[in-house]
DNA sequence: CTGAAAGCGCTTACAG
DNA sequence: CTGAAAGCGCTTACAG
């Protein structure tokens, strides 16, 4: 392997010399730093990121940590912190952790090994220690879609809570009333808010709460509906925690009868590309996701900038996006009776 | 940053020593080991991966390049590698071209600095250079999905042609005449195949072949579709080449007020979680996507474990999932028929 | 079983 | 504008 010392016995330079040449130092005089490209070029030379990294004590690198990459919701978030990271300069270092908090804590503590310069973490664990560890070390961690117990890192979330209330309230509106809850995981702050959202507003409601847990995946929605379905078989509404579960209680709305739209009302959390083309279209709740992984790597990247030492904490909303799935389309009268709400 | 030679002096015993303990070298008495253990727990000790890579010349890191990561024939793909890379002790480094050469060239450019290990890519552009300069510098690439111009690359692709073929068949099993193409992208080799297949099928069976190219993706899709009914008002079948266009080609066609599985028979290669419960449910051409990554992990390990050094390609094959999509079903004659043609 | 020392390939403060 | 030299934090062949 061709090495910088190389290039210099072959330019007639030394090895700072091309160093500077390969990092755009602008003080090396013309002739030299031409007989260096040209020796670069002849050798084939390629730079070594490794020693480059060790001798500045710094990467250009950052770690993305989702629980589930094959989730929509996260694919795009990826995608779009990829990109900006491209962008700066920097690598993106892909952790998939499958909600789970063992592998979560072997991959931050990989990625503290690495050095990578900073964090986007969606939590799997948010009392993990080693959230703190990396803080205390200096790598920025911005937490996304949930938080994290340590103060210290930015986080970017929706506000559950209010979702979970709208989509009730938008249920009871079009004249549903047995309405239960398709939940994901309680340990998981989405799944909690959620929960905790969709009880509130039965409560104000003066209905009666009953939900089931589904993990946040399509297997568990399925299941789960299907003993809603056998135990509760009145239930005429349905809140579902996030777009995996969607398909799995869709599975299971079609192997009991249950027409949708009809018998049975449907909103669902997250807007994936096929929400619109199912049967019947779904209504669903929108949180800007690409806006949102936006503003996660611009948190990122004001603490890797040392521009800002003080935490910050964006939540974002939900919209209601109403499609065929509840049956009855709202009127105007529902309109400004959901204005008011809001 | 607390670094080996503290560690070594804290616990009495020199860096060599801390070094051997932290990589599970059996030599090292009991007693020392154990003041080791106690000194890096104690000091918060983090192991800096970037001196050791240095010092051994050597990564663990793997890149995955594709060009389209949400896909989610890619996302299961990445899911997959990722997977299995975290098992063996690597770490990914995710890169998303957007089919752009120039953004390819760049992330290959950048994974050879990087000194990775080996490279996962589903080339935007088969013939670019960097591939065989990795390739000369001894990191292993596995094509996924598409080939690449090196035939020193290991390759795991499917059978697009006979996916094709088996889409005309299958239409014109159920009666279709008029059966139109929506094609990905010519400079793609996916793309290139699916289309030379349908041709080849429309020819063998004497129709006339009629196609328009999507781009592999939604909007593209709309567009052409929009375009195909426009100029043809008479297509009565659909091969489609990839899932974001099935979205962009059922938006159309509904706009159309064509009615599918009646109208207009539809057949699209790849299988997404959605396409069963669009309406109607979609029938597909699946490629064993997760089988297909987990090959092209085990093609790179081998290679990285220096157990092989002739390049392997790996061909996969389409299966026909029959759903509502192309109206009516096909009963036991066209079983044997279609047998018969496989 | 353990340590002293060399060296991985860069960058950069310093001197000229 | 350019070079000699130190040093980033490890690992490991060598010697004992």
């Amino acid at each position: 392997m061709v090495k910088i010392k190389d290039v210099a016995q072959h330019a007639g330079v030394s090895s700072a010399t091309v160093s500077r040449v390969l990092n755009g130092d602008e003080r090396v005089a013309s002739p030299a730093r031409e007989r260096v490209l040209a020796s670069v070029r002849e050798l084939g030379y390629r730079p070594n990121r490794l020693a480059r990294n060790l001798r500045r004590q710094q990467t250009e690198t950052i770690g993305v940590v989702v629980s589930e990459i094959e989730n929509p919701h996260f694919t795009q978030a990826v995608r779009v912190i990829e990109d900006a990271a491209f962008r700066q300069g920097y690598r993106v270092i892909l952790c998939n952790t499958d909600e789970t908090p063992a592998k979560q804590r072997a991959y931050l503590e990989m990625l503290a090994a690495e050095r990578v310069r900073g964090v986007i973490l969606a939590p799997a664990d948010a009392a993990d220690p080693m959230i703190s560890q990396l803080l205390a070390l200096g790598v920025p961690i911005v937490a996304f879609d949930r938080g994290v117990d340590d103060p210290m890192a930015d986080a970017v979330i929706a506000d559950n809570h209010y979702g979970s209330r709208r989509a009730v309230r938008h249920l009871r509106d079009v004249g549903r009333r047995h309405i239960a809850f398709i939940g994901g995981r309680p340990e998981i702050q989405t799944g909690r808010e959620r929960l905790a959202g969709y009880v509130a507003a039965m409560e104000e409601l003066q209905l009666e709460p009953r939900w089931v847990e589904g993990a946040f995946r399509v297997e568990g929605a399925y299941a789960a509906t299907r003993r809603l379905l056998a135990d509760d078989p009145e239930v005429d509404g349905l809140v579902i925690a996030n777009n995996l579960m969607t398909i799995g209680a869709l599975k299971a709305l079609r192997q009991s009868g249950r027409r949708v739209g009809d018998d049975i009302g449907l909103v669902a959390f997250d807007d994936p590309v096929w929400a619109e083309f199912v049967d019947p279209p779904i209504t669903v709740l929108v949180q800007p996701v690409r806006r949102m992984a936006a503003q996660a790597v611009d948190l990122l990247f004001e603490r890797i900038a040392g521009m800002r030492t003080q935490p910050r904490t964006v939540i974002f909303t939900f919209e209601l996006r109403v499609r065929a799935s509840c049956g009855k389309l709202p009127g105007p009268a529902y309109e400004a009776a959901s204005v008011a709400f809001e």
